[in-house]
DNA sequence: TCTGACCTTGACCAATTGGTCAAAAACTAG
DNA sequence: CTAGTTTTTGACCAATTGGTCAAGGTCAGA
């Protein structure tokens, strides 16, 4: 283990260059993989050299398991904050909001995921199988009670999640196809406001109880 | 060059190894990213040594190329398959179906697509630029069309086709997480028809128009 | 069957890269 | 200021890996 993590008292020091680290490293991963990174562009990108590095993080995986971990909790955040007293068109509109900040934002944290998740999750599938689809099944059951309550139309809410999911992260993950797709002149902010748009039409307007 | 790229003629035996090496590249690929694989995994996958299919392709990135050059064509397929003169709702549900169909049958293409985008699309920057854009084009003027004719509710049609894309390949590409999410019990048939029965009951019917 | 072209691979090479180590530099408590 | 601790890094090592090469094996046509 390292120093820094075997101390009891984390000094100035280790806190600041583990921060600059994982930053970097965020960049690092989420540009080129697990496999592309190279500990050397790490460092590099936070000040320092590769063994410097080292002897704060014993290992390339132990720096892409701590920069996983950090953001894990960000990513959760919009879907815990799904609020069962809100009203629940108002509650859907306000995590779409969310997660498409979040996509323009912090699209390294997004593309991290994107890229682990689509190597088959192997060293996240545990918190997958267990805080996230804990918290995906509460979210589950108050959408249920908010369409057994008339206040949404009944859809299977899994998979509205995906959908949201899917299509909020697509503007970050799969961006370089977006930019390609409208062009040279279509600005981020843009993008953003006619994705919020169409997704609050057709999507939330799709949720909307008959009646 | 390889031999087997200057001769006028392939010979039989080009044929089958070629083929062989672009199945065996494109799990490698889709598995592991381009940094990830290794020319080993992929000879040994197509059931040669690594010097013989360097006799088939030059370079790794070469056999990277060949494999998405190849998927290509099949990806743009379904879009390419929208007809301008079918009935708009019924064109977009067969869309629908068919990107699920990709999606559930093809899901290491979905994941090599991925997997290039994600990375900034380093090596089809001017695919998506050129072919694929000018296809979405078209395909977003005839959307235009059947909303100016009143068949579909005016949403834009950029948005439209990205939350199609992104929700259809969601399935695929982040396949780990959501069986992680559904659970064990969940099998692969039942996630595809309640990804398409939810698509077909809030996309589409957002789409329908007002009268 | 013979011959020339095509196919195959073991051995090898050089570059990259994850990680080590010892020694020096910087910091901090007393 | 001093001594001990923490931090930093140049030099180095071993494993991996993309790619080469020469030698031997196989195949198709005459």
């Amino acid at each position: 283990m390292a120093r820094a993590a075997e101390t009891r008292r984390r000094t100035r020091i280790q806190v600041e260059k583990e921060g600059q680290i994982l930053s970097s490293a965020l960049d690092v991963f989420a540009q080129s993989g697990f496999a592309g990174a190279t500990l050397d562009d790490i460092a590099t990108g936070a000040g320092m050299s590769k063994p410097n590095l080292i002897y704060y993080f014993d290992s390339k995986e132990e720096v892409y398991r701590a920069v996983l971990g950090r953001t894990l909790e960000t990513w959760l955040e919009p879907l815990a904050a799904l609020d069962p007293g809100g009203e629940p068109l108002a509650e859907i509109r306000g995590y779409i909001q969310r997660k498409l900040e979040m996509s323009r934002d912090r699209p390294q944290e997004s593309r991290l995921f994107a890229g682990e998740i689509l190597a088959g999750a192997p060293l996240i599938r545990d918190v997958l199988e267990g805080e996230l689809k804990d918290l995906v099944d509460e979210k589950v059951a108050l959408i249920r009670r908010w369409i057994a309550a008339g206040k949404l139309a009944p859809h299977d809410p899994y998979h509205l999640i995906f959908a949201l999911w899917a299509t909020t992260q697509h503007y970050a993950d799969f961006d370089a196809q977006v930019r390609a797709v409208l062009g040279r002149e279509s600005d981020e902010a843009t993008r953003y406001a006619g994705a919020e748009r169409f997704m609050e039409e057709v999507i939330l307007r799709g949720l909307r109880p008959d009646t």
